[in-house]
DNA sequence: TTGAAAGCGATACCAG
DNA sequence: CTGGTATCGCTTTCAA
């Protein structure tokens, strides 16, 4: 009942070609004759041949195959992205093999290690900072990389994504202007994340030259999840350290910190402005809408997956860094800072 | 500066042995003596060598890679299910290869052709209704699949979910006790999604059976979308229809309803009732705490995993069907029917 | 326990 | 435009 399954070689017989032929007509089709053309495709269809990628791969020392390792799947922040990656890559025949590496460089290596033995001819990644071990491989097997999530005129690699310190700059410049000074942070890990630490430095900053400053007693980090911000921002209150606004390095950590000053009975935004990050679709909708930062994950989706596909196709070299925006969004969880 | 990556011929010479012995050394290390394979690992490690995927695929007619074809990875519904299924493969040496179908069949079997051509030695699938041409193909193939989200006794597949036509009983039984006789549903297409399907004939089997009816005038489909479900709600409460309660398909869905209500100047759960559907964690913190399904996602995942492993190592034949529970999770979207 | 050698299924170069 | 054939890098009998 399992009989093997037709080969290049079958087609050929099949169609009285030669498999060179075949693997033209599929790969070059213009560089076949169209008569030898439609014998070999009635062939293909009465077989039910589908070439075996693997020996492509082999033979070709192509995959039709992009990388991507992000921190997380476990939530919403970088789906769309991903998204809008993966149809790009679509449209030119490319396959997406995702991995994640839970914001951990370690795994990040392994995962970067696990999908170039795989094969694959392009690589994306998130920020820009990453195991040295990663860049070698990739630059052994010349791979093209592209970092997304981050813009740095400097850097070392192509990249495609927005400043995180101007962001984090804008955040601040906007919530001053709203008349609050004293202003505490809930962020992801920075250690293991250079997002998040641009971030953050863009508001510390800022508030600099403004004559303000960053309390390190109002800075607070925590794992991506509305728990964990929950228990941040109470820990915040405790501290007895007095905010009028938390600038919070995603929405998740923004909805957690909401909910944690709804159970304190702090309202927002009368005597508490909270700032997201990401602008997930699901957070549009709440009461209070959140103000956040909008990301522009499709755009960078979409031209991360063109700018690799010029690469492979060597229409492309150098490195290529790419500015987007990323707009602050006002919503009902911010406002003027509360007289006293 | 482009040297030729090392290969297996390549270590085998510098550790003085043939090719088929470091083979053996990398895949079964208790077959080789123990001085040769520390040879061999020293060469590995110095020559910087690492497997050919492509190649080694080839040869064994195994690619250590499972698919997976979720509806969408727009939202996080399936991430978590997904992120256990990875992790259960990851620690067998399994790489994941997701795509998304965008709930349409035709999309389905397309990804499903290249996956398989790409190479994989398993499948997940979401829902047990799939273009025919996906079962063919894999079958033709030996692939062994498993379909998550869904059980289903008298399924030709394997599965691993919950029954959702009882979920939806249980969802309707639950609001009767609580008093509600009039209620609408807000559900996602049910021609491109069965579990939709189940769910929402678990609902009307389950009036009928209490003499009373799922009017056809309160039933709407929509996109997994807030957007969409928010136009769905209003368009329920524009439709003149009355009712006290909405049976969402989806977290996401109950969410725009909510919202919708909020603006209409509808109370929740006074003079409505929302019930969701998924437990996303994001939603749990929200205010009011969304009533919902808690989906098994994570022992979808995990089983998935270990299932399908089996399958490849032969120690598993035939169909395999297991029943996971999904709880209902009462929250403050949800209370007595209001009094007339 | 090891080695020699025959593939695995395609691509791509070189002739014709 | 087409065919013959070496080759890609590894696994896997079969013998030794």
């Amino acid at each position: 009942m399992n009989e093997t399954l037709p080969t290049l070689q079958d087609v050929a017989t099949a169609a009285g070609v030669s498999t060179a032929t075949v693997s033209r007509a599929i790969n070059q089709p213009d560089k076949v004759k169209e008569k030898s053309r439609n014998k070999i495709n009635d062939a293909i269809v009465k077989l039910g041949y589908a070439p075996h990628g693997a020996a492509r791969a082999l033979a070709s020392r192509r995959t039709q195959t992009i990388g991507a390792i992000v921190p997380t799947i476990d939530n919403g922040i970088f789906a769309k992205g991903i998204h809008y990656l993966q149809r790009g890559l679509k449209e030119a025949n490319y396959t997406l093999l995702l991995a994640s590496s839970n914001y951990n460089s370690d795994e990040e290596l392994n995962e970067a290690r696990t999908l170039i033995s795989r094969g694959i001819d392009g690589m994306v990644m998130i920020g820009e900072t990453h195991h040295p071990g990663v860049y070698e491989l990739l630059n052994r097997h010349s791979i093209p990389v592209v970092n997304l999530w981050i813009y740095d005129p400097q850097s070392k690699y192509s990249c495609i994504g927005f400043d995180n310190s101007l962001v984090g700059r804008r955040i601040a410049e906007y919530l001053l202007a709203q008349g609050h000074k004293d202003i505490a942070v809930i962020s992801g890990f920075q250690a293991r994340n250079d997002r998040a630490t641009q971030r953050v430095s863009g508001i510390r900053q800022f508030l600099q030259q403004q004559g303000l400053e960053l309390k390190p007693e109002l800075v607070r980090e925590c794992r991506f999840s509305v728990d964990d911000a929950r228990l941040a921002f109470q820990d915040l209150v405790n501290s007895g350290h007095p905010f009028t606004a938390v600038i919070c390095g995603g929405d998740i950590l923004a909805l957690g910190a909401l909910s944690a000053a709804r159970d304190l009975g702090i309202s927002v935004p009368e005597s508490l402005s909270i700032t997201g990050f990401d602008n997930l679709e699901i957070c549009a909708a709440l009461s209070p809408g959140l103000t956040t930062i909008d990301v522009p994950a499709k755009k960078m989706g979409k031209y991360a997956a063109e700018y690799l596909l010029k690469c492979i196709k060597n229409q492309e070299k150098g490195i290529h860094r790419m500015q987007l925006d990323a707009d602050l969004i006002i919503r009902e969880t911010s406002g003027p800072a509360p007289t006293r």
